[in-house]
RNA sequence: GGGGGCGUAGCCCAGUUGGUUAGAGCGCUUGCUUGACAUGCAAGAGGUCGAUAGUUCGAGCCUAUUCGUCCCCACCA
């Protein structure tokens, strides 16, 4: 035996890792004989590395795939990156300008080179990251989202999409980053409520009459206004409708229009339209033909139509134009306003709503079947309250603007001609236009969305388009795991696109988890620099106590925090199996272990096989609600609690005895329930259960592909189980007593009990109440006045327990804990008379309760009775 | 404006379809070199489950209202 003292993660977790890569054990391939189980990997980021919520989504899906493989299903884990158009491209130019080059110096071909140089570097170091976590995944079948065979997928479904008239190019206000100099879609917009002002501007009348005043938040804006609008009910207003207003400081004249979209309430009941540069101005302008007069250019800068504010920042010329309009005594007062400000999710610059020709995914046709599935439970939000949050977006879906203005990603599949102007779209790229013929063709220059290629994920990676046999095996797959900030995102997506192109959901389950949070419960964030490196953290104290803090205890949906406490605490655990499990290998060493069947089972087997049993079946059945908090804190409790603060100790006196049969049988069961234990902890601490179980005797092979612990009806054991744990409840009761007089812990006191039916229990055990109490000998009584001297009493449910002990006896305290005692006996008694005198509880509650009830008010009744009796003896 | 989460011990959190005397961990108190482990062992203290009303034989759990807190969605200029 070769294990170290204290756990040392260190020592196997690389070397167990490469060992499980070398075998083969995490690559799964289709087989008639098993059942599939299918994952599809969240494919992070090449932008940067692994973060803790990483780690957390790893550690989850991880869990369930290693649960499953073990229950013996086909389990893949298929893993992969995302290209991550927009964000690496920021990433790619942020590096780049600290070597003073642009976009535009290496040109796209030179750009794109670097790209794919930044995602060999930084995709591959995620692939070594999610290994150190133990991640089981199918490394065979690494993807990315930019690889040939997603691309193709990408492809496919564009043109399918596009012929289906699903796809479409228009002009439309988009979300514009000025920063990014690219279009983004609604998704990728994050408001947040700024400080701001309404500025109230007056626009007076062409023939002199007066002026209306409209208000706004973006007063740059004001030059590209084509004209006010007011609602046509609005008595205010109705002689002003027709009418011709002039703007300032540009002098074009404008009409002042009705819309019923004008609300009459709110502000003036007169606002300003500027088509090119607000959503709903834009559907006001195509209500009434007016103008689109866009004044701004892609990078936030005024253009030409600005006038003389032609070249300023958008910033700038909104100062500059509040002054002037201040001069010309347009501007009547500004109003301070709490203004909800869209900001780019990548650069977080304030984006524009601007007009500009993109392309677009028709989303109703697709949203209805989506919104369908869901309801009719084909694919199942876990927790639940998700899929409402899912439905309330898909049934408020807007049309999905595709297009990116970015270089890196896939290239729109769209070829305009010179000469006739039309649009060949098509699988392979197309030498001449598809309607004239002309060979003077250009391909559109824009990307993709990075979610239109991760929205095929679950089956462009197993081979999607083509009908491959992975796909037929393995799709759909069987469950998501995901954070909740991606619902939208991703999660939708996926499903609306396997709905369309493979007539399937992607996935029977989503589970859905929260964030990871520092300790003081904020978000991690590179600018708070509350961040935590899950590389450090697994450097320091190994990946199973970095998994095993990050699940242990939480629950679906929620938000959890993470704190270098947790994860000592969960070292702290990971050192208490490698020790029980010394203590094991080291008893084990020089002697037979029998299997468990050969055993002749003690009160104690019966009663650690019966805990046993009950943890299995607690993880079975948290693992299939994917409640894995609730499983891991059932096992934490049982190796712990059960198996080495009782079990062990009980062994103890059996191992160090001079019973060569009762020691062989012991160590048999002591292996049995630890292996068991092992494999139970397998899918959430990998590593260490491993190593031990390699040390372990009468092992062979991996316990990653070991079989899973099944609940076993013949080992519940329960009448022995509540023996045992009466026995239990004695040496807790001793034990107790000498810490309330003062006695020393290894004191040894006498023990005379006084019982009916416990007495064959309690002799069995008699060794285990001595050991573990510091008991020297156990007398049984008939009555308690063969006790003689000063005596310590306790009454318990099984017997009446009397310890002489002489001076350290203080009567008067005696007297109280009695008392105490009565008093507690005497509620219990009380709330379960109230109980059975229930008419309606006796009349409704089932049998069982009812007569559980009438058993323990039998059995507090007797314990009332000797408790009095006992303080009416001190008394005397 | 709409939707949702959370509120349980000093702290951080569990609590499965309503049913024993509401549970862990950390922290705290006291004691212990008990031949696996001081990253440990033993014994303890600590909670009117945010508030109110209701449904029920029975509510931490269900319903309504309310307070606090966090988040998501939404084009009111």
């Amino acid at each position: 035996m070769d294990m170290s003292k204290t756990y040392s993660p260190k020592e196997f977790e690389t070397k167990i890792y490469e060992k499980w890569e070398q075998e083969g054990y995490f690559h799964a391939q289709p087989n008639a004989d098993k059942i599939p189980f299918t994952v599809v990997i969240p494919p992070p980021n090449i932008t940067g590395q692994l973060h803790m919520g990483h780690a957390l989504n790893q550690t989850l899906q991880d869990s369930i795939v290693r649960y499953k493989r073990m229950q013996g299903y086909e389990a893949l884990w298929l893993p992969g990156t995302d290209h991550a158009s927009i964000a690496t491209e920021v990433k790619i130019i942020e590096q780049m300008a600290k070597e003073g080059i642009s976009k535009e110096d290496l040109g796209r071909e030179g750009f794109l080179e670097r790209a794919w140089a930044w995602k060999e570097k930084y995709g591959n170091r995620i692939v070594e990251q999610i290994k150190h976590l133990g991640s089981s995944c199918d490394w065979d079948r690494l993807a990315f989202t930019m690889d040939e065979r997603c691309s193709k997928a990408v492809r496919e479904v564009f043109v399918k999409l596009y012929e289906k008239g699903l796809i479409y190019q228009g002009s439309k206000i988009i979300n514009w980053c000025p920063c990014c100099k690219t279009a983004l879609s609604d998704a990728e917009v994050e408001y947040t409520e700024e400080p701001s002002f309404f500025w109230h501007l007056r626009y007076p009348f062409a023939d002199g009459s007066g002026y209306i005043t409209v208000a706004t938040t973006r007063p740059e804006t004001m030059l590209g206004d084509t004209a006010v609008a007011v609602n046509p009910t609005d008595e205010r207003y109705i002689p002003f409708i027709g009418k011709t207003l002039i703007l300032p400081l540009v002098n074009r004249e404008i009409p002042v229009v009705g819309d019923s979209y004008v609300d009459k309430e709110f502000g003036s009941g007169a606002v300003k339209i500027t088509p090119a540069h607000d959503p709903n101005d834009f559907e006001v302008g195509l209500r009434h033909n007016l103008e689109v007069i866009r004044v701004m250019n892609d990078d936030g800068t005024m253009n030409e139509k600005a006038g003389e504010y032609c070249g300023l920042d958008r910033f700038e010329a909104r100062k500059k134009i509040i002054e002037d309009l201040e001069k010309c005594g347009a501007l009547v007062r500004i109003e301070p306003h709490a203004h909800n400000v869209g900001h780019c999710y990548r650069c977080h610059n304030s984006v524009e709503p601007i007009i500009s020709k993109q392309w677009f995914v028709k989303m109703e046709p697709l949203a209805k079947p989506a919104i369908e599935a869901v309801r009719k439970n084909r694919t199942k939000f876990t927790p639940d309250r998700f899929s409402k949050i899912y439905f309330n977006w898909m049934e408020n879906i807007r049309n999905w603007c595709i297009s990116r203005q970015l270089w890196w990603g896939h290239r729109i599949p769209a070829f305009y001609c010179k000469d006739c102007g039309h649009i060949t779209v098509a699988k392979e790229d197309p030498t001449a236009c598809s309607k004239c013929g002309s060979k003077n063709i250009w391909q559109d220059e824009d990307v993709l969305d990075t979610w239109f290629s991760s929205a095929l994920w679950p089956f462009s990676t197993l081979g999607y388009p083509d009908a491959t046999a992975d796909l037929e095996y393995f799709f759909p797959t069987d469950v998501l795991v995901t954070a909740y900030d991606i619902i939208f995102f991703w999660v939708a997506r996926m499903i609306f696109s396997s709905l369309e192109h493979m007539k399937t959901v992607p996935f029977k389950d989503v589970l859905i988890h929260g964030i990871v949070r520092d300790a003081e419960g904020r978000k991690m964030s590179k600018s708070l620099g509350n961040g935590i490196d899950p590389l450090e953290i697994i450097d320091e104290y190994g990946a199973d106590s970095l998994r095993f803090s990050l699940i242990n205890g939480i629950s679906a949906g929620n938000d959890t925090r993470f704190s270098k406490e947790k994860t000592e605490g969960a070292r702290n655990f990971m050192n208490k199996i490698w020790n029980a499990s010394r203590f094991v290998i080291m008893n084990c060493e020089g002697n037979k272990v029998p299997d468990i069947t050969e055993c002749k089972l003690t009160l104690a087997d019966k009663w650690i096989l019966s805990k046993l049993n009950a943890a299995v079946r607690s993880v079975t059945l948290n693992m299939e609600k994917y409640e894995m908090g609730l499983a891991c804190a059932s096992l934490y409790d049982f190796v712990w609690s059960d198996l080495c603060d009782w079990y062990i100790e009980l062994t103890k006196p059996v191992l160090y005895g001079g019973d060569e049969a009762k020691k062989s049988s012991a160590l048999g069961v002591l292996v049995y329930v630890l292996k068991s234990a092992l494999k139970l902890l397998h899918p959430f601490v990998p590593f260490i259960t491993e190593e031990i179980y390699q040390n372990l005797p009468g092992t062979d092979g991996s316990i990653m592909v070991s079989p899973f612990p099944r609940y076993n009806g013949k080992q519940s054991y329960r009448k022995e189980a509540a023996s045992m744990e009466a026995v239990m409840e004695i040496i807790k009761t001793v034990r107790n007593i000498k810490v309330q007089v003062g006695a020393a812990p290894s004191k040894k006191v006498q023990l005379n009990v006084l019982t009916a039916d416990y007495a064959k229990a309690i002799k069995a055990c008699s060794v285990y109440i001595e050991r573990l109490a510091g008991v020297s000998e156990i007398v049984f009584i008939g009555s308690k006045e063969e006790v003689t001297g000063k005596t310590v009493s306790h009454v318990l449910p099984s017997c009446e327990l009397f310890i002489p002990l002489g001076e350290l006896v203080d009567t008067d305290k005696e007297i109280a804990r009695l008392e105490g005692e009565l008093e507690k006996v005497n509620s219990e008694i009380a709330r379960a008379n109230a109980k059975l005198n229930n008419q309606g509880f006796v009349a409704k509650a089932p049998k069982a309760l009812i007569d559980g009830e009438k058993e323990k008010l039998v059995k507090f009744n007797e314990m009332k009775e000797k408790l009095e009796a006992q303080i009416k003896e001190f008394k005397n």
